[in-house]
RNA sequence: GGGCGAUUAGCUCAGUUGGCUAGAGCGCCUGCUCGACACGCAGGAGGUCGCAGGUUCGAAUCCUGCAUCGCCCA
């Protein structure tokens, strides 16, 4: 018999792919007989490649292979992200690094272009990454959110929403990148605590004297201003009367951020100050007269002075402060990060003149064009010389800092896009709640459904090049122009019927608009009658359509002429989760415009509208839980606003997954790990395996990481090189922990690498799906197919009557059925460990070792030969059958590696079936072929046979019994220096004559397994003299030991077991006789304990028996 | 601060509607190179289920509080 030789993942996987690939295995086309089954790939971010994360594709995948095999006509959708923000700063950074250019220097144009030469190389990385993790996608399919198919739909939907009212333009509090010179989302900002200091200001309260300012000596007051000494330079009055009557202290991490203050707060119940509210203050240095409001939300009574000042425009709770209080909003700075024009102060003569009394500080104090450190600088030791520096102390403060450009984000007002959710979000919301979309755990549904009932607006502009462009070109102008007639007629006249929207709002209004194009003309004598009424500026905003052709919108008649009048392209793009929403359609080519659309550019195929009709809704969306808000819930709102059908039915959440100290695992962070090092390692079918192994409904899994030593192979744990906590990890050489050989990792540089060799990143978490792997491959190539070969089996015999056989079959019916319902309801991890069980124990451990002796024989010489007599063959066909089924339900999982076995599984046998049904022509790849017990495979499934099932454990004991004796005795052998037994000389076993009969029946194999050389069986049966015993429920083994061991340790072991026995019928009978139990519990549950009670009884006596017997 | 979740063997995780004598893989110990597989086979040790209360005949499981950790939203 010649075995099959080790599995090499290596050799096998990419035949397979390409296998499936020219077969057009993956290739899902429209066809009205079969059911649909769509799954759209979260597209990921251009900017890297794929970690470890990304590797839970894996499980989208599974499921894709295991509804095709169901007889689904399964499309698997694969593309990528273009990722504005994060891709245009990987690629600044590289720019200004390797060739020192700015985005400025470079240009829009020529920084696209970079970007896109940036994209190729990693899109098509990522793309070949996730063929070798095994996705089966249709690859002619493959969509990225920036090329002209997403593009078209992009367009449309803000036209769409644009017209309806559902995108606006207003100011917003945004977390400003001053180094990009763009807004950046909340959980792009990584916070760092920063020793600081918290400055007190006083600030004067109008009308009261000022005497309270003692200006240091002026030769204080230099140029040279340095931020105060921790240790306070100026000390307050520990109770100074006149603070609260001539004056306020306010405390501030940011004391530049007073030029931009527009008020004071104070707690409305707060005694000290309550008679102030409705005064106003006279702000230094800037000689701004605001007013003390009370604010309960914004100031806490306990914390600091109880005094709080208010920068609208430069802190988001000031902002929302400002909003309750119609405060006035003072920008002060540039989008660079410098002071701008409104940082330069009153001055004092000018303040007096308009009418307040002040106190007012002296001069003018301009900070204009300081940078912020600088201006900070300043503002501390102009506030100092002056008097208002009350003190300083130290203090640490948390300061967000760009995920992108490491700079320290300042808050910012900025006019921003939005898209008003409430309506989406309340569609949205009902979809989820009856149940059109089902989140699996059920328990993400209510993360989803908190955010969406906010219904916060959508922030959509981001102040980036990379991106779709907003396609609306604007300008302000006097209404009078817009509607003064030239050459008979007015602007406005000339562009009605244009399929731009125009839309005309009033500078500083209302924030009212007017729709000139869309409402038969009410806009436009709207505006008519306000001209009338006097001009006024307005801004007038024109959005452009959807081109057909997709690469950007359709700049029609009336952007012509807004062109050729001065306006301009709004500069920003959208957010890349604009073009993300609309993923589930807008990758099928929606929207259609009319039957036949024209061509794409650059050959692309003209979108089908059949496509979009067929396979949309899609089925599942697999995704992680961190993007529930961002992803998941903005696709159902767009999904349901413009197709009238949820995105998807289910929504999946994968485990996330975290390093050994529960660290999310990322590539920046140091901890992330490259699929590819572990496919290299472990094969591609191990890292499956072991993911879908490891995939629960737990949100995280842990996975230690590890170096994979390139001298002698062993893993070093990273935990046992990096100290814990420490982040980035950033190691960049380590010692193996087994050769201590030095290595270098994939942080280190290319020359170090070269001279220490590279560590693979890894994780001795994949060694069990390997392990599994190898099993299979030696299961089938080492034994199951070899023994085909010598002689195929005739599957269309009767059904079987040997009693293992019987067994097999009706547990691969349990194993189908119970596989089959863990798939259908996404617990990836159950099925798993159902195959794995079924596999390793039931099929290897039992059936291979109880079918060896019947498939052939040993001769004289030591070689075996084959039988052919009929058990061998039924063998052979369940064997054949087990491992066609095995495979079928394994291949979701493993898929390169069962593809590899069925091929060779057919070139032996092509032709086979189910035990007891006629043989047919086995689907010639394994990816799609019918799954076990699904319709077109419904007499794969057998049926369960209890009888079998039974008699087998019973089976299984009593061998287990002789093992577990042999090497108890063995062990005594060992410890007194005397060689081991192979096998026992004799047992004796004592059971009911039912049983003894069946026992006999299999005395052959219950030897062979047992390892025991002769059994006398009977309920006649005598105890031996000096044995061991092994005691169950109705059989007892023993095994005469006189001559083979002491009996000393038999003797002890069997007290112990005694002893546990005993406590175990206590504790049942004293459930029993309790009252409480017997009156209350179900009957079903006291009967259970009578029996259990009436087996420990059992098992007591005899072990008394055998105590006795040793004694 | 609010929400969701986690805390079970040295490590990583299972444990359905309360009925448990709490399981698996890795690691550990013992024995085995016997004719698929040492990435293996056979056997074994190892857990007062985070802490404190409560409900119940009965709690790893349900309730309350606390602690620690993770994520999301403020």
């Amino acid at each position: 018999m010649s075995s099959g030789g080790a599995y090499d993942p290596r050799q096998v996987e990419p035949a397979m792919y390409e296998l499936w690939e020219r077969s057009g295995a993956f290739d899902a086309d429209p066809d009205p007989a079969r059911q649909p089954f769509t799954v759209m790939m979260p597209p990921p971010n251009v900017t890297g490649a794929l970690h470890l994360g990304h590797a839970m594709y894996t499980v989208q995948d599974l499921i894709t292979r295991y509804r095709r095999m169901c007889g689904d006509n399964a499309l698997y959708l694969p593309g990528t992200d273009h990722a504005g923000i994060a891709t245009q700063a990987v690629v600044e950074r590289r720019l200004r690094e390797e060739e020192g250019l700015t985005r400025k220097e470079l240009g829009r144009e020529g920084l696209v272009e970079r970007i896109w030469q940036w994209k190729e190389e990693y899109g098509a990385r990522i793309l070949s990454q996730l063929r070798r993790i095994g996705c089966s996608s249709d690859w002619r399919r493959t969509r990225f959110t920036l090329d002209a198919t997403c593009a078209r739909a992009v367009y449309h939907v803000f036209h769409r929403l644009y017209r309806d009212g559902l995108i606006f333009r207003g100011p917003r509090m945004v977390n400003w990148d001053t180094q990009l010179q763009t807004a950046v989302a909340d959980d792009e900002i990584n916070y760092e605590t920063v020793k600081g200091s918290l400055w007190h200001i006083r600030y004067p309260i109008e009308g009261r004297p000022d005497d309270w300012r003692q200006p240091p000596p002026a030769a204080e007051g230099t140029q040279d201003a340095q931020i105060p000494a921790v240790a306070a330079p100026v000390d307050a009055p520990a109770a100074d009367p006149r603070r609260g009557q001539d004056y306020l202290v306010v405390a501030t991490t940011r004391p530049e951020t007073m030029l931009g203050d527009t008020a004071v707060a104070v707690h409305p119940e707060d005694e000290r100050y309550r008679h102030l509210i409705g005064r106003y203050v006279i702000l230094p240095l800037m000689n701004r007269r605001i007013p003390i409001i009370a604010d309960p939300i914004l100031v806490s009574r306990e914390f600091g002075t109880g005094c709080v000042k208010v920068t609208p425009a430069h802190d988001p709770n000031d902002y929302e402060c400002g909003k309750r209080h119609s405060l006035v909003f003072i920008n002060i700075l540039t989008p660079d990060g410098f002071m701008n024009s409104s940082a330069g102060g009153q001055a004092d003569d000018a303040a007096r003149a308009s009418g307040s009394s002040g106190p007012f500080t002296p001069g003018v104090h301009d900070y204009r064009g300081l940078s912020k450190s600088d201006a900070r600088k300043r503002v501390v030791a102009d506030l100092e010389r002056l008097g208002y520096l009350e003190r300083v102390e130290p203090y640490e403060t948390q300061v967000g800092h760009s995920d992108r450009s490491k700079s320290p984000i300042e808050p910012m007002i900025s006019e921003q896009w939005f898209v008003r959710c409430g309506p989406l979000a309340e569609l949205a919301m009902e979809a989820v709640r009856d149940g059109r979309v089902r989140f699996y755990p059920s328990r993400y549904a209510k993360g989803y459904l908190d955010w969406l009932s906010e219904k916060r607006d959508w922030c959509i502009s981001r102040q980036l090049w990379w991106g779709h462009r907003i396609p609306v070109w604007s300008r302000e102008m006097p209404l009078s122009d817009l509607l003064s007639p030239s050459s008979g007629q007015t602007p406005l006249h000339a562009l009605t019927g244009c399929t731009s929207v125009i839309r005309v709002e009033e500078i500083g209004g209302t924030g009212e608009w007017h729709d000139v194009t869309r409402d038969n003309g009410v806009g436009f004598a709207a505006l008519r009658a306000a001209l009338a009424a006097g001009d006024r500026r307005v801004r007038v905003s024109i959005c452009a359509p959807m081109n057909p052709t997709g690469t950007d919108c359709l700049p029609d008649a009336a952007v012509e002429w807004a062109e050729q009048n001065g306006f301009e392209r709004d500069p920003d793009v959208l957010d890349t989760w604009f073009s993300s929403a609309l993923w589930p359609f807008s990758t099928l080519g929606w929207p259609h415009v009319g039957d036949a659309p024209p061509p794409g550019p650059q050959g692309e195929a003209p979108p089908n509208r059949a496509d979009f009709d067929y396979f949309f809704p899609t089925s599942v969306l697999c995704t992680a839980r961190d993007i529930i808000s961002l992803w998941v819930a903005r696709m159902v709102m767009l999904s349901l606003y413009f197709t009238r059908r949820v995105p998807f039915s289910h929504v999946y959440i994968n485990p996330t997954i975290q390093d050994g100290q529960g660290r999310r695992m990322s590539k920046s962070l140091g901890n992330g790990v490259d699929p590819l090092d572990l496919i290299d390692l472990y094969g591609a079918d191990a890292l499956r395996v072991t993911l879908a192994q490891l995939a629960g409904d737990t949100q995280d899994l842990r996975i230690p990481v590890a170096y994979a030593c390139p001298h002698c192979a062993a893993l070093t744990p990273q935990s046992s090189v990096v100290p814990r906590g420490k982040f980035p990890i950033d190691v960049k050489t380590a010692a193996c922990s087994s050769c201590k050989e030095r290595f270098a990792t994939a942080w280190a540089d290319a020359a170090t690498k070269a001279e220490l060799g590279v560590a693979l990143d890894s994780s001795e978490r994949f060694e069990q799906g390997r392990n599994f792997c190898t099993k299979l491959w030696q299961a089938a190539t080492g034994f199951v197919i070899p023994n085909l070969e010598a002689v195929p089996p005739d599957t269309a015999r009767a059904t079987p009557t040997v009693l293992e056989d019987r067994w097999l079959l009706s547990r691969l019916r349990a194993c189908i059925e119970e596989v089959t319902q863990r798939l259908d309801r996404y617990q990836f991890s159950d099925a798993m460990g159902r195959l794995y069980d079924f596999f390793w124990a039931e099929f290897c451990d039992w059936y291979v070792e109880f079918a060896k002796p019947r498939l052939s024989t040993r001769n004289v010489d030591g070689a075996s030969s084959p039988r052919s007599d009929a058990s061998a063959a039924e063998a052979r066909a369940v064997l054949s059958w087990g491992l066609d089924v095995t495979l079928r339900m394994l291949h979701p999982a493993g898929p390169f590696i069962t593809e590899a076995l069925w091929q060779r599984l057919g070139a032996v046998l092509p032709r086979r079936g189910a035990p007891g049904c006629p043989a047919v022509e086995a689907a010639p790849l394994l990816v799609r072929a019918p799954w076990p017990g699904s319709p077109a495979a419904a007499a794969d499934a057998g049926s369960r046979d209890p009888a079998a099932e039974r008699e087998m454990e019973e089976l299984q004991g009593v061998i287990r019994a002789l093992r577990d004796v042999r090497t108890r005795l063995n062990a005594i052998r060992s410890a007194t220096r005397q060689p081991a037994l192979r096998t026992l000389p004799t047992g004796v076993i004592r059971c009911d004559a039912p049983t003894a009969a069946r026992l006999q029946h299999s005395l052959a194999q219950i030897l062979r397994l047992g390892q025991t050389d002769a059994l006398a069986i009977g309920p006649d049966q005598q105890r031996p003299a000096e044995c061991f015993a092994n005691i169950m429920t109705g059989i007892e083994v023993f095994v005469p030991v006189s001559g083979l061991a002491d009996l000393g340790a038999e003797r002890a072991r069997l007290a112990r077991e005694r002893e546990e026995v005993a406590g175990h019928a206590a504790r049942v009978e004293g459930k029993l006789s309790n009252a409480a139990f017997a009156g209350k519990a179900p009957a079903a549950v006291i009967e259970a304990e009578r029996a259990r009670l009436a087996e420990f009884r059992e098992r007591l006596a005899k072990i008394d028996d055998s105590l006795r017997e040793l004694a």
